[in-house]
DNA sequence: CAGAATCCTATGAGATACTG
DNA sequence: CAGTATCTCATAGGATTCTG
């Protein structure tokens, strides 16, 4: 990363110049710590947009999450769970009833995610047949 | 996949009924081979977005992706780059000169992804700072 | 230059059993 | 019910060395 830029974060709004000299100094400066990798990292595990886009649609018990994904780990729901709620995305609330019960829900924050992660969604929907597709023939031609 | 409802995939544009009663059948059925979750599994590693959003702003050669991302080793870009092209993100072009010269830039598929995915980075980059509060005040609280 | 091959380690994540 | 505690294994991913 060079200086004066030092620790610009990710910007895919930027455009190449037309012609698109290959290659010259960086188009955008990288960080290593840069806070959108920070947060994409913690998203882009296996379980963490699954349970935001769940929870989306209202807020959910623990065993009702279990049902609603059926291959997750107790452990893995508890632990995915316990790292959105250090996020701020989702709440979770105990009710202290005979044998407990707590409810998940999503934060004003965590509902502000639903869009951009809903895009994305609907991209990989859109385009899965024609990604599959292109592994077929990677994989015919290896 | 599936019959009827069986495998209906993820959609987090579907909206909860006004209530939002917690404990009835699932919103939407959940199905582990979801084609969705199949492709955002793939993009959701250390580096494919990284990659993806740096040839978003013009094609680049192997060593100057190295440049661009300093902290990849060539191990990991070779594979995530093979990976991209695997799924037709991602085109590579060899020039057969005297060092061989190889050139990577997106597909018209790879190119459909950088919006979604600006989206989600713009959010990152909108709420890293109230992410980073949240987790203080968690850290703080345990 | 652009990898391929190999080695090694840290972590992600499942399975199971126990508890308030 | 909603976890916690272990154990274990598979994989992601880094470091290093070799090659056309």
């Amino acid at each position: 990363m060079g200086q004066g830029d030092a620790g610009v974060t990710i910007d895919p709004t930027r455009k190449a110049k037309s012609g698109g000299l290959p290659d010259r100094q960086p188009v955008w400066a990288y960080d290593p710590l840069c806070p959108v990798r920070d947060v994409l990292d913690r998203i882009g595990d296996k379980w963490s947009t699954l349970i935001l886009c769940t929870l989306g649609a209202g807020p959910l018990r623990f065993s009702a999450l279990q049902r609603v994904i059926p291959d997750i780990s107790k452990r893995m729901l508890t632990q995915t769970l316990r790292d959105l709620e250090r996020d701020g995305l989702v709440a979770r609330t105990v009710f202290p009833t005979k044998p407990p019960s707590v409810e998940y829900r999503l934060t004003s924050l965590g509902v502000t995610i639903l869009e951009p992660l809903g895009f994305l969604v609907q991209w990989a929907d859109r385009s899965h047949a024609e990604i599959r597709q292109a592994r077929l023939v990677f994989d015919a031609a290896s």
